[in-house]
DNA sequence: TATTATCCGGAGTGAAGACTCCGAATGAGA
DNA sequence: TCTCATTCGGAGTCTTCACTCCGGATAATA
């Protein structure tokens, strides 16, 4: 692989999580390529498609994310550690692009690279809930459901904030 | 207005309403006038732009859900009707559209039936509080931010089920 | 029934956007 | 430096979709 190749791929990578970060599905291929300062050409090119460009994105957003949140689970606390990633999933700008994967057809590097993620906040549930910091009858599928909702909200941050305070709140061992 | 006119419209509304409320604003007008069995002509006399279409079928269901808010707010148990209205906002399909109204550019009368609704849930809101039954902490922001986060999520009913609960605890006294 | 204002249907128009194609440019090895 | 396989750029194609237009149909009224 060339250099110059290389260097604009990674050009439309960074553009990309921008773009449909922003703008969602509805983010156009040719915004992507203006702001990666390269031809549309070049963009279809390196992803043969809109779809691989977004899965191309979502993949590397949920990799990235799976990393820290591993990471996290060697902590010691291990409810402020299923808490941040809680937060950080929600707040994490591109993260609202991950119900892309979700709502069109995925393909198979977009499952692997969720599946991974969901093992990972499964991890840092049920350690939560060991630690006594976690109510015990929550389950992964509603942890996830929550989250992906609460990262589609735009608006005001404070607001948000709270909400995510009332989740978590609802999902501390006193609540149930 | 003759009488075959307010039938297609009527029609066409309802058409809209099923239409939005599978695929959101993806929905296409043809598909909304095939389903109506009626010309796309039509559709666009009766509403001048898919946003006015999609507009007043919004208006026609937040309209719907803040009657019966109020009526609610007459019952005794103000924790109950509280949580019921909770419950129907975020489980009645078309309500998934709602968003819509707060995505695009919202007109006059979008504003006012969601002003109408938001009041109603406050109001519900600060019954609930008053009976001790909701925590006291809580604004109608983030109790709006909740419903229509959880509204916008598709998949397992159960699982969304058990998501509403973990967010109802949250919002109860204890949990503050 | 006859008249007509109103309404209907759907082919047609224009814009937007995903994707293709190929001549020009360029990086890398001889 | 020279050569050429690789990559780039962006004009052009094709499809989709919102929206228009008007000849034909139809409800309401006398």
């Amino acid at each position: 692989m060339r250099s110059d190749a290389r260097a604009n791929r990674d050009r439309v990578l960074a553009a990309a999580e921008e773009v449909f970060g922003e703008a969602g599905g509805a983010g156009s291929t040719e915004e992507v390529a203006r702001r990666a300062g390269v031809g549309i050409g070049t963009v279809f090119r390196h992803f043969p498609t809109k779809q691989a460009l977004v899965e191309a994105t979502v993949v590397r957003h949920l990799t990235l994310l799976a990393d820290t949140a591993r990471a996290r689970g060697e902590a010691a606390d291990a409810g402020a550690a299923f808490r941040e990633t809680f937060r950080e999933m929600v707040f994490t700008a591109p993260a609202k692009i991950a119900l892309l994967a979700l709502l069109e057809v995925p393909a198979g590097e977009a499952v692997a690279a969720a599946t991974v993620l969901r093992e990972a906040v499964a991890d840092l549930l049920s350690r939560g809930q060991q630690a006594g910091e976690v109510r015990v009858d929550a389950t992964v599928s509603e942890v996830y459901v929550l989250i992906t909702a609460l990262a589609n909200v735009r608006g005001d941050r404070a607001v948000l904030e709270r909400a995510v305070g009332v989740v978590l709140d609802g999902l501390s061992p006193q609540a149930s």
